[in-house]
DNA sequence: GGCGATGTGATTA
DNA sequence: TAATCAAATCGCC
């Protein structure tokens, strides 16, 4: 479900939720998560804790606590976390309740649980390895074609692969990653260090342009993602290759074809996107 | 009802 | 560098 732009949604709503509230309690229903949860630690470490900001890294949420520890979550494929009123009519997959002040209670819900959700001391966080690895922040003005185009010279993967590799840029999944390609016009399957610097350029520029804009719809759902409201993204109405195998490309009317690189599909147009 | 596909990322060969 | 896997659910036949 999450890539960059819906994480940024997730975050951008919390921000305007849960800043200054306290944690009293919390209930820990699943621990089998990605990571299995410590619920002893979280148990520990949460409470009294009031919430002093939100932010984001790549595709993980951190939410800063005033002891300096830290809430690191990711999605997953079908991580949910929402702000409700307080209540315990759980329902199906709903793995960790946080309540906090002013009677709301803030919830993870993730039916696959490939995500994550853990609880770091400040030391803990500033040596996590998930995070040490990570690359550049795409829509980060210091990410520029110019200072990544030495890597993409040099990488012996196709660009698809390049785009979605989180150790180069971070945030692009599947969705934006077909997106960006198809609106840049090059091959998923097109061999990075084959690229001009100038279709590099291009490519980047539609990367950082179709993340802005999926920010701006509040994200794509095209299942079962929710903001932390609880409410559906639009960006899937503007979706222009992804999921469209054998309906006509938008520019030229050529039918969409979808290959497989590396277990994921790709969508492009033959035409516009010439190999 | 069954089967293939799914937005992620770690692990392995 | 790329297949495999984790696990639940959805949509299509």
């Amino acid at each position: 479900m999450p890539e960059l732009p819906e994480v940024e949604t997730v975050c951008r709503g919390l921000q305007q939720t849960i800043l200054g509230k306290r944690i009293q309690k919390v209930l820990v229903r699943e621990t089998r998560l990605r990571v299995p949860v410590n619920s002893k630690r979280l148990e520990k470490l949460l409470p009294d804790e009031e919430i002093l900001n939100v932010s984001r890294r790549s595709k993980y949420i951190i939410v800063h606590l005033s002891g300096q520890q830290k809430i690191l979550v990711h999605l997953g494929m079908s991580g949910q976390l929402t702000v409700q009123q307080h209540n315990e009519d759980f329902k199906k997959h709903d793995h960790i309740i946080i309540s906090i002040s002013d009677g709301l209670q803030l919830c993870y819900h993730d039916p696959r649980r490939f995500g994550l959700f853990e609880v770091l001391t400040e030391n803990e966080f500033k040596i996590y390895p998930r995070l040490l690895t990570l690359g550049l922040e795409p829509l980060d003005k210091k990410t520029t074609a110019k200072v990544t185009w030495p890597q993409v010279k040099k990488s012996k993967k196709p660009i698809k692969n390049l785009l979605m590799d989180a150790n180069f840029i971070v945030g692009v999944g599947n969705i934006y990653a077909n997106e960006a390609l198809y609106f840049a016009q090059i091959h998923p399957q097109k061999m990075a260090n084959e690229l001009t610097a100038r279709q590099w350029e291009i490519l980047l520029q539609q990367v950082q342009l179709v993340l802005r804009n999926a920010i701006q719809l509040g994200g794509t759902t095209l299942n079962d993602f929710v903001n932390s409201t609880g409410e559906s993204g639009y960006f899937q109405l503007e979706l222009a290759v992804y999921g469209r195998e054998n309906e006509p490309c938008k520019i030229c009317k050529e039918k969409i074809t979808r290959v497989v690189q590396s277990g994921r599909s790709s969508f492009f147009c033959p035409r516009c996107q010439a190999a």
